[in-house]
RNA sequence: GCCCUUGUAGCUCAGCAGGAUAGAGCAACCGCUUCCUAAGCGGUAGGCCAGAGGUUCGAAUCCUCUCAAGGGCGCCA
């Protein structure tokens, strides 16, 4: 099923075809308009094609309306100022339209005829250290993505590039070996509980005292012969890293397959082979190097990418290169995403040229770079606690859940509606739990993914202006109208007539055909914020529809039809937003 | 030095496939609760879209330059 721009844009280019069948493939420039007087949607096309014509815009878009089939779908098409097309949407297909999506699972977002295979790499933290803010933004948007691809059909490989091979695995296992030796004993014991002191104190022992730093560095000589011992113990650390990492997973209801770096330790020396078969790859100061056009260092020189170091060890450029010739001629892979921080842009940007020269991206396969920006302190410096250390990931939900539940016990004492008061104690953990994360993602989801954001607490968490927590509640004041009105909005009469009259349904139902739209939009520009905002005037909507004053009343409505059709909204409503949140990897709460 | 990103209301941010008077939230001010969740709604005020040129019928959006902030630029990832 085509949304209903989608029919506009059709109709229009069908129009314009009629006029011209040279312009078949002009894109009739629909756009919502910026202003209600001036209809619903408005084509733009007709300025631009004047020109083309030798006519005037006006005279243009006369031609167009002319030619344009829409009176089931319009009530009337204008010109208006130059030559601008506004389009009045017909109530009726308005109706007609929301009753189809009331019936589709996947309202109104068209399931893919060419499922294309997705493998999109995100988080993919070190696994030296605990996972810390720095990952939020990988881990929250990559999810998302993930999930919205998904949505529409596609089919997806979450994948954690987890660092989990390198020298600073030798100091770690030097320092189990001195400190745990029991491990080799019994390794699945391994545990340790605190991930960040413990790679301080190996850190500190290979800075301070050089028979530690010594015997660390041969036991990443150990790791890179593959000494069994060596082995046993990298293999225990390894895996007692990522229960940790997989905790927060599970907080934050995230999903991924773990395939570290050490995965493509036997496929590196093909590539380095390969390439220099190939001859992208040279010799270069001890160092194979491959030289792409365009990129130069500081001195103007060609600048390498370097995929086999002077000591013959490799680096992140070639697990790089080996994972992406593995995902495509492996995993089959027709489409990569790589959600980190636009610090790599130029990284990745090197990255998708080699794996083009080389042959393996062939043109059928797209490559994307999602590049996102840092969150900051108040002090627009980097995200660090008081005392200038990194901010754990999980004391940042944490403490974004016991503000939560500090935020809803508040409400609780002051509110004067039972509901509230008699919630239990684990109701209220419940929902500060799923208040708590939303108001981390959204937050983050919100803004601009390539600019920095300030990470601020009470803007989070503020119950008011585009918040997780304002959408919750949103959400949560919608279900509960059937709760209230004794009505299952799952299994409201199929044949409920839809009718919009109230400028409030109108102006919500208008908001509601949106919705798989701004899904297409948000899988092709990669940008989650254009969810949240859609999202949000998606709640505003609701609200003004609901409004005491200059809304409509739902459950003491004027008639029977009016109710039914209004709680069909409603549902709708509640759908949409369910749906979009859950495409933002939020989880929603009946009550609240 | 080269390259990338960012610069929009007092604050935090949208908008940037060029399109009508530049939007939202917070903060400020003014209204609205006998009634379905007021954790809400409506309104007022607030802008030389960093600056200067250019392209265009039309520029916050595209191009060039300047300024400011951040980042990247050979054996870390």
């Amino acid at each position: 099923m085509n949304s209903l721009l989608e029919q506009i844009k059709q109709a229009f280019a069908e129009a314009l075809t009629k006029i011209d069948p040279s312009l078949k493939d002009t894109d009739p420039m629909i756009r919502l308009t910026t202003d209600r007087k001036f209809g619903d949607y408005q084509s733009n096309v007709a300025m631009g094609l004047a020109k083309k014509l030798k006519k005037n815009p006006r005279e243009v878009a006369q031609q167009v309306i002319d030619a344009l089939d829409v009176a089931d779908m319009c009530e009337k098409t204008d010109i208006a100022g130059p030559g601008f097309i506004n389009v009045f949407l017909r109530p009726s297909y308005l109706a007609q339209t929301l009753a189809g999506l009331n019936t589709d699972d996947h309202l109104g977002v068209a399931q893919t005829q060419q499922p294309l295979h997705h493998i999109i790499d995100f988080s993919s933290p070190n696994l030296a250290k605990e996972m810390h803010v720095g990952h939020l933004r990988t881990t929250i948007t990559g999810e998302v993505i993930a999930r919205v691809i998904e949505f529409m059909g596609h089919t997806i490989e979450r994948v954690n590039h987890v660092g989990d091979w390198g020298t600073q695995f030798g100091m770690l296992l030097q320092y189990i070996f001195e400190n745990h030796p029991e491990v080799l004993e019994n390794p699945d014991a391994f545990h340790v509980k605190d991930l960040e002191t413990f790679y301080k104190k190996a850190k500190k022992n290979f800075d301070e005292n050089d028979v530690f730093a010594t015997e660390a560095r041969k036991k990443v000589v150990l790791l890179q012969s593959e000494d069994p011992t060596a082995m046993t113990v990298w293999k225990a650390f390894v895996k007692e890293s990522l229960r940790h990492c997989h905790e927060i997973y599970d907080l934050l209801d995230v999903s991924l397959t773990d395939i570290g770096e050490s995965f493509y330790n036997t496929k590196l020396p093909g590539v380095v082979s390969e390439l220099k078969e190939n001859n992208m790859a040279c010799e270069d100061k001890g160092a194979v190097c491959v030289f792409l056009d365009g990129f130069t260092n500081r001195e103007g020189d060609p600048l390498p990418m370097i995929i086999q170091k002077t000591d013959g060890g490799y680096n992140y450029d070639t697990t790089d290169l080996a994972a992406i010739k593995y995902r495509i001629q492996d995993c089959g892979g027709k489409r990569l995403i790589y959600v980190t921080d636009i610090r790599q842009a130029q990284h990745f940007t090197m990255l998708f040229v080699a794996a083009r020269k080389a042959g393996w991206a062939t043109q059928d396969v797209i490559l994307d770079h999602v590049g996102y920006g840092m969150v900051l302190g108040s002090d627009r410096k980097p995200f660090k606690t008081r005392d200038g250390g990194t901010v754990r990931l999980r004391d940042l939900i944490e403490e974004g859940v016991a503000r939560a539940k500090a935020m809803i016990t508040e409400n609780r004492e002051g509110a004067q509606l039972e509901r509230v008061q008699s919630f239990s104690e684990e109701k209220i953990n419940n929902i500060a739990n799923a208040v708590g994360l939303a108001a981390i993602k959204y937050s983050d989801l919100s803004h601009n993914l390539a600019s920095d954001y300030v990470f601020s607490w009470d803007k989070m968490l503020a119950m008011d202006g585009n918040t997780g927590p304002y959408m919750l509640y949103a959400y949560a004041r919608i279900r509960s109208i059937g709760r209230k009105g004794g009505v299952d909005f799952d299994h409201l009469p199929k044949e409920t007539p839809m009718i919009l009259e109230h400028p409030a349904e109108l102006a919500l139902a208008k908001i509601l055909v949106r919705f798989s739209d701004v899904v297409a939009n948000v899988i092709k520009e990669l940008k989650p914020n254009l969810l949240t905002d859609y999202l949000y005037s998606v709640s505003k909507g609701f609200s003004s529809f609901y409004d005491k004053k200059l809304g409509v009343s739902v459950l003491d409505a004027e008639s029977d039809d009016l109710k039914m059709s209004r709680l069909l909204l409603c549902s709708l409503t509640a759908k949409t937003l369910k749906a979009g949140l859950y495409l933002l990897g939020i989880t929603v709460v009946e009550e609240m």
